[in-house]
DNA sequence: GTGCGCCAGTGACAAAGGTCATATTCCAGC
DNA sequence: GCTGGAATATGACCTTTGTCACTGGCGCAC
């Protein structure tokens, strides 16, 4: 079986691939960037993509969309470190059939490893609870400009990243920041963060 | 040879416990949790400490303070995914016999453990570095208003926080801002974080 | 003891941010 | 084909934020 693991921390990365190596018939590819993974999707076909969401370039979340819209058999496996509820619904609709958080043992990872191959869906309980509450009330453009107002960057930088006017950007933000509850931009990126919607 | 884990993130600490077993003369004890890693340094001797630095109950800093004060003879190892600059400060002064990334691979982490028990010091070179260059420029009056301000609360909140009038705590926001060469606030908090000022 | 540098503190003013009314486009439902 | 809702878009208006000039206190060097 082959898996591409595609992770970041290179430590995380390189003892999760021994690990899954030590199995008789897993054949493992190590990526250690979004972007990287993508190359290889590109290139040659796998069984299973094993993948972090929070890394450089593209995120575990964007690569599963990349294998649902080129209809690619590749089975998806998402581990992370926050169980945040946005991240959740968006796994599910890109058709990802695992969603584990880092808190797992290993163990669990192999099982649920083994189950999604067989066809079966693993969600963490805890994270596919907390899915069912809140759900994300942010237009993808709003979703934008928080997240460059959350990297410092003035109004007149976010409209002219996103090719609009200055007067517009700061009304998506203004319209986050009253969806949210929050006192100003920098308060909604931060509760957006935490919920798992940035 | 004894060693403790301490690690929170269970799907991280498993697999790096499974690897190390491998090693013939590793014998290791795992602990999820700060607290939970102290008991085992007061029950029983173990050659070496391999600790995550941010972990619920005690930092991996504290143990490495535990065991200098009680003068116990266990090497101390630090794993972390952030390489502040502050946090290699304060290991060294612990005593701390290494000082690794999470961005390095682990057959990097086998060899450090080795070179520490036979005495050396393995820090790593980038976070040295990091150590030795720029130094804190604010003041402890900027830091808690950048502090504030990172967490999106309003200057007149930041003001009534510290008991200043509104001009002042905007006054420490622009030092902060200038000394870091930040575009604003935000920018500074960004910067000021990822240097491990804040 | 006087001058210097640094930190703490303030208010006036200019620049950026936040709100609102309003317009256009697109799509789902009738 | 019309209606209503949602997303996108803009500019006018007021509030908050950032900058600057200035004052006072404290410690330290000469």
């Amino acid at each position: 079986m082959k898996i591409l693991l595609a992770e970041d921390q290179a430590m995380v990365r390189t003892a999760l691939a021994s690990l899954l190596r030590l199995e008789a018939d897993f054949q493992v590819t190590e990526a250690a960037d979004g972007t990287a993974a993508l190359q290889q999707l590109k290139q040659q076909p796998f069984d299973l993509l094993l993948s972090d969401i929070e890394m450089p370039g593209k995120t575990g979340i964007e690569l599963a969309q990349y294998i649902q819209q080129q209809k690619q058999p590749t089975k998806v496996v998402i581990i992370t470190t926050f169980g945040r509820a946005g991240y959740v619904k968006r796994a599910i609709d890109a058709g990802v059939g695992g969603f584990l958080l880092k808190d797992a043992p290993v163990d669990q990872l192999v099982s649920a490893i083994n189950q999604v191959m067989t066809g079966k869906r693993v969600i963490d309980s805890e994270l596919l609870l907390n899915s069912l509450g809140e759900q994300d009330p942010l237009t993808e453009k709003e979703r934008q400009a928080l997240r460059l107002a959350a990297d410092g960057h003035s109004t007149s930088d976010i409209a002219a990243a996103l090719y609009i006017a200055e007067g517009t950007a700061r009304n998506y933000l203004s319209e986050a920041i009253s969806k949210l509850n929050a006192a100003n931009r920098i308060d909604a990126a931060r509760i957006a963060r935490q919920k798992g919607w940035l």
